[in-house]
DNA sequence: CTGAATCCGCCTTGATACTG
DNA sequence: CAGTATCAAGGCGGATTCAG
């Protein structure tokens, strides 16, 4: 798999953190995922349904993921039906506290930012038809 | 004229504030671009040359964007040759307030991520030979 | 110098169906 | 209940070329 250190890169994450971690968790659902669990550890199917608008397919490949970086712990309970529980990690954990003033600011500007789109794409309007 | 002409969602921007401006500064360029002009106010091939890796039109595109949603505003100087500078605009510079904190976050935890990833690794291959 | 336009490969995502 | 396998579609990013 990985005879050579080329490869250790691309699977053990790039040299600069920050793009390391936004590339990451910049997807559609990691942050999603990880406001839910930041609630209460939960199951598959109630993550599922929690989210909503989620496949189980990119549910589990995301979990996985956020598994594999440590934000996240899979337990499995020998029962049937089998049960597995989702919980933060302490990473998990401390990842949000940054992240939660990133979403207030994101909450606080959002309009602006709408707007600014808006304004600028009437004027391109305008300069189309000029 | 534009890479697409996307519906009134897409380019307004989705309800979700938080989803949305990841979506848009989640990508491969965006934050370094802020970075790079978090420092001073930069022309176009200073950016270039400043960011290193990036193409052009990459850079040209992610500034457009950047432009749009307010981040950055852009001069252009009736000049010979043609000269344009980019810098932050009080919104560009404010989202960098909350994002400073998230950069320092994976600085100092990028490593355990890291051995997370390898530990996770080894043990699928533990479980793969056995 | 500062981009825009075009073409193209890859990766992510989604839908669907199947397994234990 | 908790996933995995497979296939298809679209967006993202890169290389190259053209333009003002």
């Amino acid at each position: 798999m990985s005879d050579n250190d080329q490869n250790d890169i691309a699977e053990f994450g790039q040299p600069c953190p920050i793009r390391d971690v936004l590339n990451q968790i910049g997807d559609q659902w990691s942050l999603l995922i990880l406001e839910a669990l930041a609630e209460r550890t939960l199951r598959f199917n109630e993550l599922n349904r929690e989210i909503g608008d989620i496949s189980r397919q990119m549910l589990s490949r995301t979990l996985k993921r956020l598994e594999t970086d440590g934000y996240v712990s899979r337990t499995v309970y020998a029962e049937v039906p089998p049960r597995v529980e989702y919980t933060l990690t302490p990473l998990g954990r401390s990842f949000l506290e940054p992240m939660q003033k990133l979403i207030q600011w994101a909450d606080e500007n959002h309009a602006d930012i709408c707007r600014s789109r808006r304004r600028q794409h009437e004027q391109q309007q305008e300069q189309a038809r000029g």
